[in-house]
DNA sequence: GAGCACTGC
């Protein structure tokens, strides 16, 4: 069935007004050249400066923090909030003295290309008096960096050796409509030291519309110390067009609306949402055979989405050719991770695949679920960003008023091990009591401390053990691997093991070509790496490989491993090798002993161990739950283990378990036996 | 036989 889309509202009349686009340049720019769109490029930085919408409540704002303790401001991007307001405050006199402006961001790139562009505008060298701090690189200069941009989690980091976080003059947390777990945590701890620092100001900057929740936190059981202030978006218009009709089947609802599109309306660049990896791909071959019957289309068609490979990912960043039309079907990724220039046209079905924590289960559920009314504008918004654009969205207007107005928080849906260790750490003992913004259920704490009790972090009453607690809090890691981390110098393997866990911190390191030829020819060549004791100990194999070549990235090129991946690696390994001297573990390798390696891991990974059921399914010791071997697992094909340990469990239409591990089940009683001594018997059987 | 997206002293 074609979708029907009705008029757009004539108030969103075209209005091209050329200023500058680009509050946060946020393409990757490891990946691809960094695409800077500013039609003002003719104005001098100060016209520009002045042009942005922010720069007309720029007294207001001035005037708002001399009275209020916490400012939420709300402003969609493009508002120039995250680049202006830290030059007014700075102008304003905020820094005298020894202080600071610090403002989080939740991405790494956003942080850099930020500082990068405010030292350009105050015409200063980057890391003098606009600086950036994230993990492996410290871009500031002590007592010269007055304004510091940072990731939320080097401000969490902070806490731990300045509680008060004294350092700073003023706090900006940017982009708070993402609720990352980080941002929560944040806002709970800042709400306490505002209570102790009268002096201290914070700006709470959000995209969408949840600002009264918010300012509600921040004024409960004290005076009215904060407010809201909005602040008008300067992106072009985009027209809204709904479905009159909900769509049925949104692959065919996505290739008829960007084929109507094509056919009906003035050059552009379409893009559209689709949730995962093969509705891509079916959307894409749909899409040129309908190219291939009609010769006389110029389109070009491109898919996108995160483990693309680089050359492919490329693409979409080229130019279109002249006379073409480009349509990107992409996953989430561009819905904030990445913009993708040149797009009109958006089209959008509505849907997203979220990870959701089950704490009964202790698994991660990956749920198609409606997306919220802040993603929805935050997509259309992307076809506004060169002219005015045209979304289509493939679902009624009254399905848009009921969607939520935002995702619910990270804090709500996800594992809390780490978090209520690093609360732990901050000092926060009831963690049940502590003010969470949005508070997690209380299930999902309970479960995060009793982990940390099995790993030996907790004492029975819940404060944090000396030295194993407090180090294991110091680790930016997972608690399982911190443990894991720190007891590996005891099984003579600390190499090994840093290996390993460097490896799990970041994406996939296998390429997956999308042509079958090469698809078949890439998995052929990881079988030479391939070891029977799973995937834990292959991708240690690959690497050891790795570490030894010359030529780093022809090695990767010839197996299909990603090299920026194996890269990234290699730095958190030799962070990793750093904190164990400074935590006094022996840094040892014992290359042909693999029983100490899988014993190590082990010791962290007790908990989530599995046997063989009779039933030819996995069974957890624990909760008794069916799990399933990934088919991404090296495992798969082979005969199936007795006892197995994973690194994580996805529930998809089953539950997998990934990052397996062969082990004995002897193991579990001698490493954990806290954990293990009344059930193992039943579950060894 | 399966894969939303990010991220940390």
């Amino acid at each position: 069935m074609m979708a029907k889309f009705l008029k757009p509202r004539e108030d969103d009349d075209d209005d091209i007004v050329p200023t500058w686009q680009s509050d946060k340049p946020d393409v990757n720019t490891d990946n691809v050249t960094s695409f800077i769109f500013n039609s003002n490029v003719s104005l001098g930085l100060e016209q520009q400066k002045q042009r942005l919408p922010i720069f007309k409540n720029k007294n207001h704002i001035l005037y708002l923090l001399e009275n209020y303790q916490t400012l939420i401001l709300v402003g969609e991007t493009g508002s120039g909030k995250s680049t202006q307001i830290p030059q007014y405050l700075f102008e304003a006199g905020w820094c005298s003295g020894s202080r600071l402006i610090g403002i989080t961001e939740p991405r790494r790139i956003s942080v850099t290309s930020l500082a990068t562009r405010v030292s350009d505008e105050l015409r200063t060298q980057l890391g003098h008096i606009v600086g950036y701090t994230i993990r492996f690189d410290d871009c500031t200069t002590e007592d010269v960096t007055k304004i510091k941009y940072m990731t939320e989690g080097i401000l969490m980091r902070e806490m731990m050796t300045d509680p008060l976080l004294r350092k700073y003059a003023v706090i900006m947390l940017d982009e708070v409509h993402e609720r990352t777990i980080f941002t929560d945590i944040l806002m709970g701890l800042l709400k306490k030291i505002l209570k102790k620092r009268s002096q201290l100001k914070l700006i709470i900057s959000s995209a969408t519309v949840d600002a009264e929740e918010i300012c509600h936190f921040f004024n409960m059981s004290t005076t009215n110390n904060a407010t809201i202030l909005s602040v008008k978006g300067q992106l072009y218009p985009v027209s809204i067009n709904y479905a009159i009709d909900p769509v049925p089947n949104y692959v065919q609802g996505v290739v008829d609306t960007t084929i109507k599109i094509h056919e009906s309306m003035p050059v552009g660049d379409i893009l559209a949402f689709v949730i995962g990896l093969d509705q891509i791909e079916h959307i894409v071959r749909l899409l040129k055979e309908y190219v291939n019957q009609r010769t006389d289309l110029k389109l070009l068609v491109l898919p996108m989405h995160g483990s693309l490979p680089n050359n492919e990912q490329i693409k979409v960043f080229r130019p279109t050719p002249r006379g073409m039309r480009k349509i990107v079907i992409a996953t989430n990724i561009a819905e904030t991770s990445i913009t993708i220039p040149g797009i009109v046209y958006v089209v959008d079905p509505g849907f997203v695949k979220a990870q959701w924590f089950n704490p009964n289960t202790l698994t991660n559920s990956l749920v198609v679920v409606p997306i919220s009314k802040a993603s929805a504008i935050q997509r259309a918004g992307r076809a506004g960003r060169v002219r005015s654009g045209h979304v289509y969205r493939l679902y009624t207007e009254d399905n848009f008023k009921q969607l939520n107005n935002s995702t619910p928080p990270e804090m709500q849906r996800t594992e809390l091990s780490s978090a209520v260790l690093q609360l732990k750490a901050l000092g926060i003992h009831n963690i049940l009591r502590f003010a969470f913004p949005s508070p997690p259920p209380a299930q999902n704490l309970r479960v995060a401390l009793e982990l940390l009790f099995a790993l030996g972090a907790l004492d029975e009453e819940g404060n944090l053990t000396k030295p194993l607690g407090e180090t294991m809090a110091e680790l930016p890691l997972h608690p399982i691997h911190a443990k894991v981390l720190l007891g590996s110098g005891e099984f003579g393997c600390s190499d090994e093991i840093a290996s390993i866990l460097s490896l799990l911190q970041v994406q996939d390191i296998f390429i997956k070509p999308s042509s079958g030829a090469l698809a078949l020819k890439a998995r052929v060549l990881k079988r030479n790496f391939e070891v029977e004791q799973g995937d834990l100990l292959s991708l240690l194999n690959i690497f050891a490989f790795y570490e030894q070549q010359d030529n780093k990235k022809e090695f990767c090129h010839k197996y299909f491993f990603n090299y920026k991946v194996l890269k990234r690696a290699t730095e958190l390994k030799a962070q990793m090798i750093s904190l164990l001297r400074k935590y006094n573990v022996p840094v040892v390798s014992s290359p042909r002993n693999t029983n100490a390696v899988l014993k190590c891991l082990t010791s962290g990974f007790f908990s989530n161990a599995a046997y063989l059921h009779h039933s030819g399914a996995y069974h957890t010791v624990r909760g008794n739950e069916e799990l399933h071997i990934h088919p991404s697992s090296v495992l798969y094909t082979l005969q199936q283990p007795q006892w197995v340990i994973f690194n994580e469990i996805v529930h998809t239409n089953r539950s997998y378990m990934k990052d397996l591990c062969v082990i004995e089940h002897d193991w579990l009683l001698e490493l954990a036996p806290h954990y293990y001594q009344t059930v193992i018997n039943f579950g060894g059987r």
